[in-house]
RNA sequence: GCCGCGUUGGUCAAGGGGUUAAGACGCCUCCCUUUCACGGAGGAAUCACGGGUUCGAAUCCCGUACGUGGUACCA
């Protein structure tokens, strides 16, 4: 490791919309890195492709990353030595790049025009070579300063023919680096196309961008998706054509995190098709209007989120599985990260959230489940929910949850489960509750031990058992076989809404 | 197609030559609770396949299969 260099560690999102869980994974892996290490964390902004930028994503990535506690020490909002850190502002730094690897031989010019690419991949498309690539095979059929004589590019450039700068894949050479959880991986330049490195309107690519910008902002440790491995020797020449070779950064590429059914990566559609998030939050693309479900909406606490994107793909070896930040930053390693791509569950990412829940203290649960009842719409006072969260509490997974657990505090059941108790119907059960419901106005002290005591007593002068009535009557007050213990109900509720309950099921019961 | 990367129960995973192959989620059974949940006790379920190397392979090597990513003037 480069113990002389302060580690310094990027997450470079380009903002197109919604913050992917897969990408709050790569966050969170550069953040523990880097304070592990003592060293900064930097967001980039990777806006080099205009046709793709999208109002309102950046914001979103701030507001998503402040969620999660996961500030970036530089950033184009708190910027440091380094900026600018939106790529579009850096667009002037970019071309002396370029310059100079046409000048030493490393990239060329290539007028072709989109059509021409087209053309050519039509041209060149056999069942063998399905997808043909702009490469030595094909490099002097098509026009570029390779192909074309000197005076001719002098000429194309001169009357501002537009261009970019393609880099020259060296021939048959083996191009290897030691990835952090990869161990060593390589590639033959053979196989590699020359990629674009400036475009023609002026913008480098992702692959200039990246190098240069990571050579600037001296980032010591560059960590991405999988999906970049086939690219790396793109990077990896670069940075040793740019004479950089000693500054370049340590990689790490990231397994992916995959469908939970069925082929290939996470994507918001998985979500939307099997009822679960995929973005950090709530995000409402502004073209199509088309609204996506955030973990944050759908009922997850920051650090149950964090503490579930962490062990997916890494563990520290041993059986602990709760961790709070801190301790993720102290047992943070890379070379413990997972190869192969881990599947997305939900089941267990609810697991993790139940867990924090279940930490958290009534008072700053209740504060938390209130947007929750409001979307129902209904309210309550803090005194009355943090008791309602106190009886419930164990029984949710989400934030969400507390509703559909304990919306029969804040009002009658919609529907009542009348069918599982009309079979057991009778006369006798029916006067019972009618009586005890009127006795109710009797009780001087209402709470749960004497409201049951009362019920005790007159259930057994009916003549009836526990089992006869106390599933009854839970189903007459929540609406169905579940919740919390019916006398703290009915101390919660009061005693008018249960007078009202028993006796619209009552009138239920005896049509 | 080609190239890269990967492969331990349904899922996350420990384990890296000798283990009864951990643990968690989920699932099932029982206990607790006359609901549900929580909690407790159990259970089913795994080294992709084929060859080597070795006294011995989930662990090392090769091949195959499968998965996944890439193959854009997108990142």
């Amino acid at each position: 490791m480069s113990s002389s260099k302060k580690v310094r560690v990027r997450f470079a999102p380009s903002p197109t919309g919604g913050l992917h869980l897969g990408g709050v994974r790569t966050v969170l892996y550069n953040y523990l890195f880097a304070k592990l290490h003592g060293g900064e964390f930097v967001l980039r902004i990777e806006d080099t492709d205009q046709k793709r930028f999208v109002e309102g994503a950046e914001d979103y990535i701030f507001q998503c990353l402040g969620w999660c506690g996961l500030q970036p020490d530089e950033s184009p909002r708190h910027p440091g030595a380094y900026g600018p850190y939106r790529q579009s502002e850096r667009k002037h730094l970019y071309f002396q790049y370029a310059q100079k690897l046409i000048d030493d031989g490393y990239a060329y010019y290539a007028f072709d025009t989109p059509d021409e690419l087209e053309e050519m991949r039509k041209r060149f498309k056999t069942s063998s070579n399905p997808t043909p690539q702009y490469d030595q095979v094909t490099r002097m059929q098509m026009r570029n300063s390779h192909s074309l004589s000197p005076e001719k590019v002098t000429e194309l450039l001169g009357v501002g023919t537009p261009y970019v700068v393609r880099l020259k894949m060296p021939q048959n050479t083996t191009i290897s680096m030691v990835d952090m959880v990869r161990g060593e991986v390589s590639f033959e330049t053979d196989l590699v196309d020359d990629k674009v490195l400036l475009k023609a309107d002026g913008m480098p690519t992702y692959h200039l961008a990246v190098v240069v910008d990571d050579y600037l902002m001296k980032i010591t440790h560059a960590f991405r998706g999988e999906e970049w491995l086939p690219s790396a020797p793109v990077h990896l020449l670069l940075w040793k054509y740019l004479g950089w070779e000693k500054e370049m950064p340590q990689w790490a590429h990231l397994p992916l995190i995959l469908k939970p059914d069925g082929h290939g990566k996470l994507s918001k559609r998985d979500g939307e098709r099997l009822g679960f998030p995929v973005f950090a939050m709530d995000w409402t693309d502004p073209n199509t209007g088309e609204k996506t479900i955030g973990f944050k909406e759908r009922g997850f606490l920051p650090e149950a989120f964090i503490n579930f994107l962490a062990l997916l793909g890494w563990n520290d070896g041993t059986e602990q599985e709760i961790f709070s930040l801190d301790e993720l930053i102290a047992h943070f390693s890379m070379d413990r990260v997972h190869k192969g791509g881990a599947r997305f569950d939900f089941e267990k990412a609810k697991w993790f959230n139940h867990q924090y829940l279940l930490q958290k203290d009534n008072e700053s649960l209740a504060k938390m489940i209130q947007p929750f009842i409001a979307n129902n719409g209904f309210s309550a006072n803090q005194e009355y929910l943090v008791k309602v969260v106190g009886l419930i509490k164990e029984r949710c997974h989400l934030l969400s949850d507390f509703w559909a657990q304990g919306h029969f505090f804040f009002r009658s059941p919609e529907n009542i489960d009348i069918d599982a108790i009309s079979e057991k119907w009778n006369e006798t059960k029916q006067s019972f509750f009618s009586t005890w419901s009127e006795s109710l106005a009797n009780i001087s002290t209402w709470d749960h031990q004497n409201i049951e005591q009362v019920f005790t007593r007159q259930m057994t002068e009916s003549g009836l058992k526990k089992g006869d009535v106390l599933l009854p009557l839970r189903i007459m007050l929540v609406g169905g076989k579940y919740g919390p213990g019916v006398f703290e109900i009915i101390e919660m509720i009061g005693r008018e809404q249960t007078q009202q309950r028993v006796s619209t099921a009552l009138i239920k019961l005896k049509a």
